[in-house]
RNA sequence: GGUCGGUUCGUCUAGGGGUCUAGGACACCGCCCUUUCACGGCGGCGACACGGGUUCAAAUCCCGUACCGACUACCA
């Protein structure tokens, strides 16, 4: 049988970090056993889904690489068939009508109320005390008929337990006693998730659910439910929750952007480096390999590598160095620092475009320059963004002077005001404007100034690209070309800001 | 409150009774390279939550405590 699975978010927002690994590690198991990936988009809620939401997670998905198997699955399109097994477990006497009126909870403080109410119904409260439980069959359907709301509840038997071998967290085993008859079907005839889900994943003919550690419990009574549908459940395995900085619970209200993907993939993130990270994170190869790319990943994953415990998600809103994980930035890095070159090109592109720093010519007459450039630029580079912003005196005349570089480099040295420009003088002749000519006018030059290399050299930075750093000048020289390196020399922009 | 789960450097993790004076990665710090640096090289700092057992031997097994998390909704 083909292994088939499924992610299965709820669009109630962006795709989030948490979905986003969930997906990958579906994804991943999927394509390891030769199996089908699907998605399903969990839209029963309808006061809280958007399709802004749908739209966002898709996209998200997009970036990612994961493109489902097969047609995408909306929940809510299903809604008459949750609504018809509900009904079968009536029948069938597996579940019962409750009459109990709808309560209504304060939306805010609804844990809160949750364990205030426990606490006071302490060692006193059954889960099976519910009047309508046991109503005979003839007086439920004339209280219904009569056009009373009720809501379906499925009926847990008294005793015995539920128990299934988790993937991850191993055998797991819950008391019948400590389920409620939970609600299948809402008095206004909604289905319910746990009821939609079960009916969805059969139909869908899923044969291993993978999803976060949130729903490790929900599963003994989905099982309930299984056993009640004559379905045999598939198995299961609980992905560790990733947390937010100090352990807490990583949330959309709370932490915003930080945790969305598109915030990513508009940060100049590339997404082999993010997926790489997030496969990182609550799962281990166990070799001491960390960078690998998708086809590696598909190779190497096994649930066996997947830990029990929750893996923190780092960042530091107030920092903007660190305003996310530090591992995810060095991971980005070493993809922009090291992916093959002809690989990185696209996305350059992409990015110099968006900043409106793009030639036709950089594919065409110029494309040997175009690769050279970036292969040396992105030596230092963290994200694709840096292209355009610290890379932007490579494309462009139109750059910014970092103060810092200036003061420091050179208004420090008066004297180079008058000899930058005296160098381009002794560029001028040259024929030849490569690293090994360059080096020798600029030795020269030094010398006869009785100068050292370095204030030479770094007062030329910060003229040509208006940064302190940057790759070695000999090669800026070389590939801003003669012309170029003239005009920044002679310019006395930067000395009057 | 109850049920269940988790706890190795700041963070991601390796390890599953002796090979652990606990390994790797990120971050941090130092040194080197150098015309600069956010590149590169070398090195350093830094952890088995706590308390009891079991055992010749425990990071590894058992129990308890603490802390964290999930669930406990006519949310998903």
């Amino acid at each position: 049988m083909t292994i088939r699975v499924r992610f299965a978010p709820s669009p109630t927002g962006y795709l989030h970090i948490g979905s986003a690994r969930t997906a990958l590690f579906n994804y991943l198991y999927a394509k390891h056993v030769g199996g089908k990936f699907l998605l399903r988009i969990e839209d029963t809620d309808i006061a809280r889904s958007t399709d802004e939401s749908t739209r966002s997670i898709l996209e998200g998905l997009e970036w990612l690489g994961f493109a489902p198997d097969e047609e995408i699955v909306f929940q809510s399109n299903n809604a008459d068939k949750h609504r018809a097994a509900a009904l079968k477990l009536l029948e069938e006497g597996k579940a019962y009508r409750d009459f109990t009126p709808k309560e209504d909870r304060g939306d805010k403080n609804i844990k809160e109320a949750i364990v205030e109410k426990a606490r006071q119904n302490q060692g006193v409260k059954s889960m099976r005390d519910n009047p309508f439980r046991d109503l005979s069959k003839e007086e439920s359907d004339h209280r219904a008929a009569n056009g009373e709301p009720f809501a379906i509840r499925l009926k847990v038997p008294e005793f015995g337990k539920t128990s299934f071998e988790d993937g991850v967290y191993g055998l797991t085993e819950r008391d019948y006693a400590e389920i409620e008859d939970l609600v299948l079907l809402r008095s206004d005839g909604h289905p319910l998730y746990n009821l939609a889900v079960v009916c969805d994943d059969i139909e869908m003919e899923i044969t291993d659910i993978i999803r976060g550690q949130d729903h490790l419990t929900n599963t003994h009574k989905q099982i309930l439910i299984y056993q009640a549908l004559g379905a045999t459940p598939p198995r299961f395995a609980h992905l560790p929750l990733i947390l937010a900085p100090g352990g807490k619970k990583l949330s959309k209200r709370i932490h915003g952007e930080i945790v969305s993907m598109t915030t990513y993939r508009d940060h100049g993130f590339l997404a082999a480096a993010f997926r790489n990270f997030l496969a990182l994170l609550g799962w281990s190869p166990k070799t001491e390999q960390e960078i690998m790319n998708l086809e590696e990943l598909v190779n190497v994953f096994s649930l066996e590598g997947i830990h029990r415990n929750n893996a923190i998600f780092n960042f530091d809103a107030n920092n903007p160095k660190r305003w996310t994980d530090d591992k995810a930035l060095w991971m980005n890095a070493e993809y922009v620092r090291t992916m093959p070159i002809g690989e990185l090109l696209p996305f350059v592109k992409a990015e110099l475009k968006s900043a409106k720093l793009w030639r036709d010519e950089y594919e065409d007459d110029d494309k040997e320059w175009f690769e050279k450039t970036a292969d040396l630029i992105r030596q230092r580079f963290f994200t694709l963004k840096d292209f355009s912003s610290q890379g932007r005196a490579y494309f462009s005349e139109d750059f910014d002077f970092d103060q810092a570089a200036i003061e420091k480099n050179l208004k420090k040295f008066p004297d180079l005001q008058t000899w930058l420009p005296e160098l381009a003088e002794k560029f001028e002749p040259m024929e030849s404007f490569t690293h090994d000519e360059i080096e020798t006018v600029v030795k020269q030059f030094t010398e006869e100034k009785g100068a050292k290399l370095g204030v030479i050299m770094n007062g030329a930075r910060a003229l040509l690209t208006g940064l302190a750093v940057g790759p070695s000048m000999l090669a800026i020289f070389e590939t801003l070309g003669k012309e170029k390196s003239i005009l920044r020399l002679k310019s006395q922009v930067a000395w009057n800001l």
